[in-house]
DNA sequence: CCAAAAGTGTTCGGTCTACACCCATGA
DNA sequence: TCATGGGTGTAGACCGAACACTTTTGG
């Protein structure tokens, strides 16, 4: 039993997910997803929220973890049956990495690209299964708002719509449309002018987690 | 590694779970989930099919089977360490259920019922957390369809709905509501009376798997 | 003053709700 | 002919897209 995430996060306006360069054969040299083996006293969701802390120094409750698959091929890994239960770890900013543990080298790789590339394992599949499952999410779900920092602007917030659906959005319509959905946004006071012009109001993410209607760019 | 099956259906008017009573300890004499143990060389997908036919005779084709969770507190089976995939498997009509395999008593309890009902090991919350992923899933998806017969008409599909959700829809509306959603129902020849009245138009479930917007009771 | 980003107003067209009404069968 | 459920028409409320416009900052 092993658990493997798909932390992904959005930097300098891309998409990205941290992959970790394979020490080892079967596959060295090959990029792979952070991930290891189910303790005998843990759950396999501690398994995913520890690997998750090791990698990005992120705990299970500032970031969306979720899980999304389950695989389990008899010949996934070439030395012996392994059962993976897979994870997508939203996470806000990319803090550098933490080279430690595995001693691995770790990437935040764009998406578009680690999508192209041979990754070790079944990864490959797993990382588009992610992929799919994290936009069907900020479809559906309040999401996206484990991409902002804790407190953030609306506008913030559509950029994350818009990076990882690939889509403009109109500001205006955006703003009214979030604010008139209840539970979705709490404002807080202050404001800031970090994306410069006007100065923005800032919110936190507020207790709902579904969508009464999907936030798509159009119907 | 084991996989837990919660296969609903609706007769009779109502939403419905398949139980079996379990014969030994522990928890003899208690309600519990049709599940199985995943053999070696298969996966955890092949081992929940292979446990719908058993207790269903549907192939899995047949039904509508999808993973949603995964159960692995390390004490959740007094005997041993036994992590469980659990699936609902959404089925058209209970054809009689074979008492076959086990030998088990199973029946179709109403799930109001088996909600209330103390089941064995922690198959309450698998239960539940059953429930409200396909309450969610009938909003989101076609799975719908998966209760209804290969032919149906529209009035009875509404009839899944207005059954899951404990709601009314309005029969005018909801009609032309499904049929504008492309992909959703593929009509056929023939018209059916089976529920009386005048005849209803065929349809059968198309490609379409993920709705374009809710379709909940109202906004 | 200008550029840039935030946020508001307004118009137009489509969609949903509610409910009236017609249709096609069996009894 | 009546009861029953299937299906269509329609008016009004509501909502979303588009886009013009105002606001508030930094340079």
């Amino acid at each position: 039993m092993a658990a493997d995430i798909v932390i992904l996060t959005i930097t300098g306006g891309e998409f990205r997910v941290l992959l970790i360069e394979r020490g080892k054969d079967p596959f060295g040299g090959r990029l792979a997803l952070p991930g290891g083996f189910v303790e005998a006293d843990e759950t396999v969701d501690d398994a995913a929220a520890r690997e998750l802390f090791e990698e990005t120094g992120f705990e299970a409750g500032e970031s969306l973890l979720e899980r999304f698959g389950v695989y389990s091929e008899p010949d996934r890994d070439p030395r012996r049956r392994v059962v993976s239960v897979a994870y997508t770890a939203l996470v806000p900013e990319p803090p550098q990495t933490r080279a430690g543990g595995d001693a691995a080298e770790t990437a935040w790789v764009p998406v578009e690209r680690a999508l192209e590339e041979p990754l070790a394992f079944d990864h490959s599949r797993i990382l588009g299964d992610a992929v799919a499952h994290a936009r069907r999410r900020l479809e559906y779900t309040t999401a996206a708002t484990a991409f902002c920092p804790k407190e953030f602007t609306i506008a913030e917030l559509r950029r994350v719509y818009e990076i990882v659906w690939r889509t403009r959005l109109d500001p205006g319509n955006f703003h009214r449309k979030v604010l008139r959905i209840e539970g979705f946004l709490e404002p807080v006071d202050g404001t800031t002018v970090r994306n410069g012009g006007r100065p923005a109001a800032l919110y936190t993410a507020g207790p709902l987690e579904w969508l009464p209607l999907p936030l798509s760019p159009a119907r």
